[in-house]
DNA sequence: AATGAAATTCATCACGTGTTGAAAAAGTTT
DNA sequence: AAACTTTTTCAACACGTGATGAATTTCATT
């Protein structure tokens, strides 16, 4: 392993903390004490404490919505001419970010449990998910679009909301489903997450936006 | 109108400020300030702060709990000694939250705002839902496991979770799905979110724990 | 080895933090 | 009216906050 630079040090302690207590709930000084570094170089690095959230945000996001990117294009050329199936959209949206929650280690986890608290938090839920993800989720509602060409747009968008929170509440990680059921469901298996949540989360469109259309049906 | 207490004035604006802001994003002396009472009120009247977080939690969790209580007996008693319908059990899990955030004011608004967060945060989302909500859960999860009877134990438990997700993120009305939707979608509009939450869900369920038995399917 | 830039340390700023205790005021009971 | 309790006010405590600027060290380039 090579060392880490004093900027890595910073965003993966920063990354650790705000998953852990959100926000307002890390000082700066609490990033640099967790990264082993003279407090001064957190501004001096990023500017500010907000800016150092920002470079969080972004580092993985970037990283993240390549591959799903990747996953989209990759299933829509492959049905082309003919829309893509339904489950095979919700899985090129959910894969790469479960399982980075699965294989990925701490640091992904860390990542995406910030990503949870974000997106269910009015100062950052509206501003921050919009910035970093709303143009690769225009992209896949379009999928969408094409695979349910009946769906009601007001349908289709609380559809996709609902999609949004069902992940992100199991980014969280909360531990909450762990004790609910007496240690059966484990929140960091996000393995036995991802073979439960695609199918439930197209049953659940296709029961509002359907019928699916494809080359299934065509033949 | 009957003039508030002083100890309703700081749960109030305690209410307000945790909801925008999260716990940590607020001080005594912000829901002092916000109370128009002064800050030593705050220790006087709770103690401390988190004492008043805890208050703020429990004041609407009791009335919710009650309501919905009744909603489940309500169905179950209908239909007893048949199973209730899925869809009257997820109505009753969901409906009294929901037309309270659509008609309770803001007060209410804040308070499901706060839910969303909390359910998606490390610090509180596994021990003051559990806390506050796991014993009516329970309920709701005996009466789901009556009317899915082959459903596997796991599956419910994550079918649940989905819910929640998908019902927590609506209450956090960030604001996203009106930006994502050009503002054909208003986060803040609960009857139309609940109109398509129930069927969703319920397709969610089916797909997974189905099938479902009741009186319809033994006449 | 000398030079200049980048990185790091340290002390410090003005202000906000949760909380407390003593004094004053308001309200209640005899 | 007197005695008592509850509530409110005000000042203060020790400490943490985000951020800055100057001095120092480290490093790469000549």
């Amino acid at each position: 392993m090579t060392e880490k630079s004093t900027k890595d040090k910073i965003l993966d302690a920063a990354e650790a903390q705000f998953a852990r207590h959100g926000f307002d709930g890390v000082s700066a000084r609490d990033i640099a004490r967790s990264a082993s570094v003279d407090p001064a170089l957190v501004n001096y690095h990023f500017g500010n404490k907000r800016a150092v959230f920002d470079a969080v945000m972004l580092r993985r996001a970037e990283v993240l919505n390549n591959e799903r990117q990747q996953a989209l294009d990759f299933v829509l050329r492959r049905h082309h001419p003919n829309p893509a199936p339904l489950d095979e959209i919700i899985d090129a949206f959910t894969h790469a970010l479960l399982n980075r929650a699965q294989t990925g280690g701490q640091e992904w986890r860390d990542y995406f449990a910030l990503l949870g608290q974000i997106n269910n938090t009015p100062e950052f839920g509206g501003s921050i998910m919009t910035q970093f993800f709303d143009p690769l989720v225009h992209r896949f509602l379009d999928a969408l679009r094409a695979t349910l060409p009946e769906a009601d747009e007001a349908d289709l968008m609380w559809c996709y909301h609902f999609l949004s929170g069902a992940l992100t509440l199991t980014f969280a990680a909360t531990g909450r489903i762990d004790s609910l059921s007496n240690g059966l469901c484990k929140s960091t298996d996000f393995d036995e997450v991802h073979k439960r949540l695609v199918p439930f989360i197209c049953a659940g469109f296709r029961s509002m936006c359907g019928p699916e259309v494809g080359p299934i049906q065509e033949s």
